[in-house]
DNA sequence: CGAACGCTTGAGAGGCATCAAGAAACGTGG
DNA sequence: CCACGTTTCTTGATGCCTCTCAAGCGTTCG
């Protein structure tokens, strides 16, 4: 059982919105059990069924699926605070596997639990629902640098998701990260081969846009960063204000 | 005004719900005011506020996106009986343009049309979300294919996306389309230039995957189609029976 | 019928993939 | 704390796929 105070799930969301006390049990009670997985240890098989979620609470995972040749796509990495799952619940069959980039620990819940919440709280389905528009943007993201930009922009279009989505649950990172992810990996999100990212890593050292030191990544001129790829954060600011407190009953 | 029997977006929920009187009547609001538009001309700026949102009534529109050195990527194509910007709700700004790939009418509506759909029919509001989920598959679909397949299996892919959001709210098609998109738009979709389009379409046809007359498009063996891209139809069924039909009042 | 538009075809260039080998980092056990 | 094996990253050589540029062809519509 993970302390209540500790939630990386409370921390993200309450980031946007005010629980009530209600909304609070609902939540935790998501994360009453948890289970360790290692590194690469597969969390969903790729074909299986989707019967529970899952709320990350420490380490990262990432969602994939193979190409008929073998290949990989990464799709979503997950950071703590995230649900794997949720935007899989309509349906019963994900196709998609989901594993463990790092060691990590995850809380299992079943599908009816987010049941619950979605017909007991208004706002907490409205976040639910911005949270799952945000991935979705996140992924148009990807899909634009993936269909239209050189490698060394993919890449540093990974970086800079990576780090905005870590800003929510962290807001006195500075502008930098640990990357535990392999190149391989990184690859996989944006079409690229471990080469090539390599080789994109270091073009971008040199053009100065980003700085290394082991698994460390900074950037010296987030801004430029930024702007050199168009790039916006959009998981900082969600607009709130239109969210229902509670259902009108026809 | 449309006709409420002629309603594409009824015929689409039809579909996978059967409607209530209230709710056919919350549909029906939405499109009681409509507007013409000419093939490319633009419904929503690239940089606009979203204000309003539309119901498809004929036509085909898509959604778009522009990188800084001006390449484009286009990202979802909207047909008769989808909403255009259902998936933005949450947010003010949309940071993408739409625009007409056809001749088209649409139905404008305001964002508080929806937010009443939204508190009223618990069911509705299930399924835009799933219609939601449909819409990131098809888009993960064509990252993965954008990323790591050739120019032929990336074009297959979006002419098999046509056809099986089309079969929606036509269910007795049969195995072809009439494509009225650009090849330059198709290339838009999955990172190719137009050129690479034309020449994919020749690969395709001589392995007689497709067979061509005009615009007009067909796949001898559908099957074979699917199977060489993996491809899955996921807007044909969706399992609704997790749906509420009314909210719990806490 | 003519002009505009979209599609096709060809030639050459560039970027990324693959293959292969070596270097660095990491983890494990003595 | 060091030695060794494994994993991950780097660097180089070669080839293929898709891009760009350019010209010709076909269709559509005024």
């Amino acid at each position: 059982m993970v302390a209540r105070d500790g939630s990386c799930l409370i921390r993200k969301i309450s980031h946007y919105l005010d629980l009530t006390e209600d909304e609070k049990r609902l939540l935790a009670r998501l994360e009453e059990t948890s289970r360790k997985l290692r590194r690469d240890e597969i969390l969903i098989e790729e074909d299986g069924e989707l019967r529970e979620m899952f709320v990350v609470s420490e380490g990262w995972l990432y969602t994939y699926t193979h190409t008929l040749d073998g290949r990989r796509q990464v799709f979503e990495v997950h950071f703590p605070g995230d649900i794997v799952g949720a935007s899989q619940a309509p349906f019963e069959r994900i196709g998609y596997g989901v594993a463990a980039a790092t060691e990590a620990i995850v809380c299992p819940f079943p599908k009816r639990s987010l049941n619950a919440i979605f017909s007991r709280s208004p706002a907490l389905t409205a976040l639910f629902y911005a949270f799952a528009v945000l991935d979705h943007a996140t992924i148009l993201d990807r899909l634009r640098a993936t269909g239209r930009m050189g490698a060394a922009e993919r890449v540093l279009l990974v970086l800079l998701q990576c780090l905005a989505r870590l800003r929510i649950t962290d807001p006195d990172r500075q502008d930098g990260l640990d990357m535990p992810l392999r190149q391989e990996l990184i690859g996989d999100m944006v079409g690229l081969s471990n080469i090539s990212v390599s080789h994109a890593l270091k073009e971008l050292a040199q053009a100065g846009l980003i700085e290394r030191d082991a698994r460390h990544f900074s950037f010296p001129d987030l801004q430029r960063a930024q702007t050199q790829i168009d790039f916006s954060d959009r998981y900082y600011a969600i607009d709130t204000s239109w969210f229902p407190r509670q259902w009108e009953i026809a």
